[in-house]
Parts: structure tokens; sequence; C-alpha cells
DNA sequence: AGGTCATGAGTCC
DNA sequence: TGGACTCCCTGACC
């Protein structure tokens, strides 16, 4: 084909010169930008573009500074430093509301905005009756004051290659934590015999969406994988059986290929639940490593199922979420298609749903429409939520789903951890808090981050017996504890570069990040650099006393903090 | 050191 | 209905 003839089927070219009279910020960019005008227009010269183009639509070179988001000058988006400027022509990034940015946000200066605090009930129905004595035994009378410490540890490490998917805490050895990663290998590690760890990788191809422990052997656990299969894992020996393959005809398409997402397990009736992207739920009895039944369709067809999570109560009652905008509430003895006991409707894809782990009354989702939901009882009205709370967790790619968890020790069932995708100007480095958020009434109770921690972690679950949280970021897996000595204040603890945790400033700041300059942030970011422990794979690092420092506590306003 | 790729859901057409 | 395009991410691999 003759240069000529291609050349006439190229769109037009249109370049856009600055019209008006604003300057450059430096000379250089100025020149170069001349520069590079020039040689636009010759190459329009010489290529002999005119407007007579059909079909194509002019591709439109501007040398105007414009925002990247809305491509309209006059303002531009992005990062300035550790702090992000919205396009005032998107709606608010942390409640998708138009009318104001992300930095003027109410929801962002107080996390409980409107928020309605759960009602003291004195309704109470026969069935609700009934319920609650079947409770009673579970639940604490007294509820023991939530102390927050002034102060966290962290231990980390870095035996995953890939993304960190789920953590599961050990049963009965509480120092023992399982993860799973994107690869889907599976790490066992002692958090306190730091280097006790062992991570096997042939268990499953892709992705090990959840991690369940055999109720009744808790040496063995169960994992459900984006490569179709549940497995049954022996802890010691890492050997392992595979107990159902839904893809039996191996791959055929991407369209045809079943992934496993969500999976819990009924331990009264030894079932194993488990769902594809498909929308279909699987029963496997434990016992035989059989199937049982047909799969049943719980979703809308075709749309993933993200979560499964058995009543602690009274497990033959099911609770589901999906791709498909919905949490379903489920009776397994009665599990056909279109069965649902409720439904419960979410503006996005519901990340997670849980029961509330003691009296398994109440129900949290995560939904990707930045807000975490709570149903205060399942016997109440379940028609709407009793409170959304709006809370940063954007769905992102590489990003594992971030779901709120329940703190498993609390009596009040009021205390959940999530992981923020917003990032904060810490200092001037941006970092990614987790949120410890009462979610009866909206409150962030406490933020836990570290400026070496420049990643989000979308992966938490506290400790069922100890003060512990584990977090997985990226493909590390972190471990907070409140230290021994908690009496040393937070600004001596500043100065000295040490880890602290921060309890929630009452209001936040919603301005003062913008007087930081540019060098200012180049030093921080430099500093971070020279004491930050690279994290190899397979490899251990402590961070105990001497590293890491974190602040904002009491009057140390966020971002404003200057060694 | 810097570019490329992987990748999932929403939105627009 | 399906394809193209976009996104406050992250890290491995060239």
């Amino acid at each position: 084909m003759a240069p000529e003839t291609r050349r006439l089927k190229f769109p037009q070219v249109v370049i856009e010169r600055e019209s008006d009279t604003e300057e450059t910020s430096s000379e250089e960019e100025e020149v170069e930008e001349e520069e590079e005008e020039e040689t636009k227009d010759e190459e329009k010269q010489q290529v002999g573009l005119s407007g007579n183009n059909k079909g194509k639509a002019p591709i439109i070179i501007s040398l105007k500074k414009v925002c990247k988001v809305c491509k309209e000058a006059g303002h531009e988006a992005g990062f300035k430093g550790a702090t992000y400027i919205d396009c005032p022509m998107k709606p608010c990034f942390l409640c998708k509301l138009p009318g104001h940015t992300t930095i003027t946000c109410p929801h962002r200066v107080a996390t409980e905005y409107g928020v309605i605090p759960a009602a003291h009930k004195n309704t109470r129905n026969s069935l609700q009756f009934i319920f609650e004595r079947q409770l009673r035994p579970k639940i604490t009378k007294i509820k023991p004051k939530l102390v927050i410490p002034n102060h966290v540890s962290c231990a980390v490490i870095r035996y995953h290659s890939r993304r960190v998917t789920c953590l599961e805490f050990h049963p009965t050895k509480y120092n023992i934590i399982l993860s799973g990663d994107k690869k889907g290998q599976l790490g066992v590690w002692d958090f306190e015999q730091v280097y006790e760890k062992t991570v096997y990788g042939n268990i499953h191809s892709c992705i090990l969406n959840h991690i369940k422990f055999n109720p009744r052997n808790d040496g063995t656990v169960y994992g459900a994988s984006s490569d179709g299969t549940i497995s049954c894992t022996d802890l010691e020996t890492g050997l392992s059986s595979s107990l159902m393959n839904i893809n039996p005809n191996g791959f055929q398409s991407p369209t045809t290929f079943k992934m496993l997402y969500g999976m819990d397990v009924n331990p009264e009736k030894g079932l194993l639940l488990v769902a594809d992207n498909f929308g279909s739920l699987y029963t496997v009895d434990s016992r035989s490593n059989s199937q049982v039944g047909e799969a049943v369709l719980i979703h809308k067809k075709g749309r993933k199922v993200a979560g499964l999570h058995c009543n602690p109560v009274q497990p033959d009652l099911l609770l589901s979420c999906g791709n498909d905008h919905f949490a379903r509430l489920w009776d397994i003895r009665r599990l056909e298609a279109g069965s649902s006991l409720y439904q419960l409707s979410h503006n996005r894809v519901v990340n997670s749903a849980y029961f509330s782990p003691q009296s398994g009354s109440k129900i949290l989702t995560t939904s990707q429409d930045n807000r975490i939901r709570v149903w205060d009882s399942i016997l109440g009205n379940l028609d709407s939520p009793s409170r959304e709370i709006v809370h940063s967790h954007d769905f992102n790619r590489y990003l594992t789903p971030f779901r709120a968890e329940w703190d498993p020790k609390d009596p009040s069932e009021s205390l959940a951890v999530v992981g923020r995708y917003i990032s904060e100007n810490y200092n001037g480095i941006a970092l990614h808090p987790i949120d410890f958020i009462n979610i009866s009434t909206g409150q962030l109770i406490a933020e836990v981050m570290d400026p070496n921690i420049t990643t989000m972690s979308p992966v938490n679950k506290l400790h069922p017996q100890y003060d512990v949280l584990a977090s997985g970021s990226s493909s590390s897996i972190f471990i907070w504890k409140p230290e021994k000595d908690q009496s040393e204040s937070i600004e001596q603890r500043v100065k000295k570069n040490i880890l602290v945790c921060g309890k929630a400033e009452k209001k936040r700041k919603s301005k003062g990040d913008s007087d930081e300059s540019d060098d200012d942030i180049y030093k921080a970011k430099k500093n971070i650099k020279s004491t930050k422990t690279k994290t190899k794979s397979n490899s251990v690092v402590i961070k105990g006393k001497v590293v890491v420092k974190l602040c904002f506590y009491g009057n140390l306003k966020r971002g404003g903090y200057k060694r």
C-alpha cells in the first residue's frame, strides 16, 4: 500500500493553541511546548492534512494545561504531593454525590455524619424472645470498656509473591495465621515465632478466595479457588486433596470456566457451601467428600457470588452476597432458586456480608458504593438497612475487594474493622489507614497506619482471643499488637520515630495540607526511603520498637506534624 | 530507570 | 447486548 493512500485515512489532527495569556510554570516547559508545537505544525504541513477527512473524529492535541479527569482547563486533578486534588466536575470520590469534593465532604470530616445511632429496643415479639433465650448464655452481660492503645507494634512478613486475598486465624493455636494469595498459595505463619512460616504453593493454580477451617479437625483447612476447585489441606504435611472440581472438562473458554468465590461451613450438618462466579451454590458433604444435590442458582445468572456466611447460632441460615448488587438470606433446608427469605438491596456489588459473630442477629455488608450497611436485627424489618456508613473502600483493579469485618471479641457487636482506600496526607506521605468503626454510631474509633505501609490494606481480621489485628496489604501480612508499655506520651514517641496507633481525632482537619511545600514532601519521602525496610519475597522483617512511627492523637493535627 | 502488562466493574454508545 | 474506554493500584518482569 502506498504511503499516500494510508495517510488519507488518518483522522484530522487539530492543534489547539493556548489562546489566553496564562503563563506556564517554567520557562523550560514553555520552550519544550513551543518546539513540540512547531514539530506538529511541520508534520501537519508535510502530511498534507486538511479538514476534509471523512468518518474519523479529529485528534485534538491540546497544548493547554487541562484536568486529566474532565479534560477541561482552569483546574488540575491528581496528587499534589501526598494530597489528592479532586476534579470539581466529578462527584465526590468518597460519598459519590455531586456538589462537593472529597476534601470538603461532610463524611470525611466525620464518619458518623448522617448516621442514625442504634436505638434502644423495647419492642419484642415472641420470636425474638425465643431467639434471645437461645442466645442468652452466649451474651456477656457486662460490656468491657473498649481500650484503644496509644501505641502498637507491628510484625511484617512477606512470603507471598502476589497480593494477599484472605486471612484466617487458627481457631485453637492462637499464634497461627493462615493466608491465601492471588497465585493460589497458602501461607501458615506463627507470628510469635516470626521465622516459623510455611508456604504451600501447589494446592491451587490461581486465586485462593477463601479459607475455612474444618470444624471437626482444625489441623485441616478448606480452600475455595478461582481454579474451580475446593481443596482440603493438612496443615502439618501440606498434603492436599481436591474435594470438588466444578470444571470437569477443564478450561474450554473464559465465558464458561467457573471459579469458586464464597465459601463457608455448616458445622452442625458437616456441610461445605461454596459458590461460583455464575451465581450458583454447591453443597458438599465434608464427611463423604461428595456433592449433595444439584447446584442452586442463588444470585443472578452469570454473576459472581462473592461471599457466603452461615449464621453462628443457627447455621441453617445462610447469608450470600454477590455481583448482582444483592445480599440474600436463605434457609438451606429449603434451598431452591428464588426461595430466598430476604433480599438486601445495594447500589453496587456487595463485597461481603456477615452475620454478627456472637448473637448472629446483626448483618454487616460492604458494598462498592462506598457504604458499610448494618441491619440491627434479622428479626426486624430487613427492607432497608438500619444504618449506612459512608466509608472509602472503592473497588479497583489489582486490589482484593475491601471487606468490613466484625470484632469477634466484642460482646456488644458494634466494632468493625475495614481498610481505607482513600489516602490521607500524613506528614507528607499518602497513607491508607485501617479504620476501626463503631457501626452502631458510625464513629471512627481508631485508625492504624505506618509510614512504611504505603499500599492499601483491603484484607483485615481481628483475633478471636487477643488484641491482635492482622492485615493483608499487597503481598505483605502485618500483625499489629498493643505495646506493653503505653505510658510514654504520643509526642515523645513521635520524636523517637516509634509506631503509634492513633485514636481518631474528633473532628478531622479538612484543610491544612496545602501549606506544605514540595521540598518538604521530598524530604519526608527521602526520610521514609532511608528507614524503609525492604521486604523481599520469603523474608521476614520485624518492626519492633525502633523503626516505625505514627502520630495523630489528641491535639496533634493530621498532616500538621513537623519534625 | 522506565515502560508494559495483568485485570474487574462501571459507563457510554 | 456487546465492545471500547476508563480508573486516587500494585508489583513483576522486561
